[in-house]
DNA sequence: CGCTAGTTGCAAACGATTTGCAATTGCATT
DNA sequence: AATGCAATTGCAAATCGTTTGCAACTAGCG
């Protein structure tokens, strides 16, 4: 759930695999991704790709984000009013809670829920090929126990 | 669920409460939304509104959609890939499966599911504000029973 | 080291939605 | 019914995030 340092995946080779060149700005952006813990925007990489590589343009990232996306490599989030978030592909399945006042995004994963959805999708005769499920909340105060 | 011809609310009678203006436009889409069974996007609502009145505008469409949202009267959706799309928000909270062959977009509702998202969220300390469960499927083919 | 197809940066195009503004209109008031 | 003014409108231009055409560049093979 993106919390493991150690789970770096080698992008460059699954890249290569698939004959696809590894060029000097595609490192550099592959590097933030694996680095990277939390869902930044395309402009978030950009900027972070920018302090490596000052000649990297935003329109590389954009088309490295969907080249990656095409091969599995990362997910593509469209949240509630901002641009799209990504974040690597590389660990288990899960879905997001969003802070409305803070922005945070957090990861969370329910089993039933997933069985649940598939149920329902099978009982309408369909098959389920992705979902998105994202909740939207704010903290609850200290005194709102119950 | 948006299938009960019967089920039209007043709009005009909740605007006016609200101290808004009932002008021709308005009347022309509250009408078009109240006799709306799917789930229309802004470009779709200023055609059924120009041909009942030619002057109406796309920009008033989309004002009155944020009115109308404001308000609470309709929801709208984000749906993967297309524009926005609305429906009344008379009905039963529900949430949606999409046919990514045909883009018919199927309602559903699980009260396991919306349980199970009040508890993640709680343990996460969390409270709902709203939340968003999309399926994104095809049709399972006749042959594909287990 | 040269060749060529893949890749880049840049600027312009894009689609959906919003906004500034001057003209129009709802509607509360005479 | 006429008045007055703020709310609302249509239009065009602006905005935002993202994509694309194109000429210049480069990875990677020979
Ligand atoms: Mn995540
Ligand atoms: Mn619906
Ligand atoms: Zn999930
Ligand atoms: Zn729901």
């Amino acid at each position: 759930m993106n919390h493991s340092p150690q789970t770096k995946p080698d992008y460059e080779r699954e890249l290569r695999r698939a004959g696809v060149r590894i060029t000097r700005p595609r490192r550099v952006i592959l590097d933030i991704l694996a680095a990277t813990e939390d869902h930044p925007d395309a402009m978030e990489i950009f900027q972070r790709a920018s302090s490596i590589d000052k000649s990297i343009s935003l329109s590389t990232v954009y088309r490295t984000m969907k080249l990656l996306e095409g091969m599995g490599a990362i997910h593509r989030h469209a949240f509630e009013g901002g641009p799209a978030r990504f974040e690597q592909a590389s660990g288990d399945h899960h879905d997001h809670l969003i802070d409305l006042d803070t922005g945070d995004v957090i990861e969370f994963h329910s089993n039933r829920i997933e069985e649940l959805q598939d149920e329902i999708a099978r009982e309408l005769g369909y098959e389920i090929v992705h979902h998105r499920l994202e909740l939207y909340g704010r903290r609850r105060k200290a005194g709102n126990r119950k």
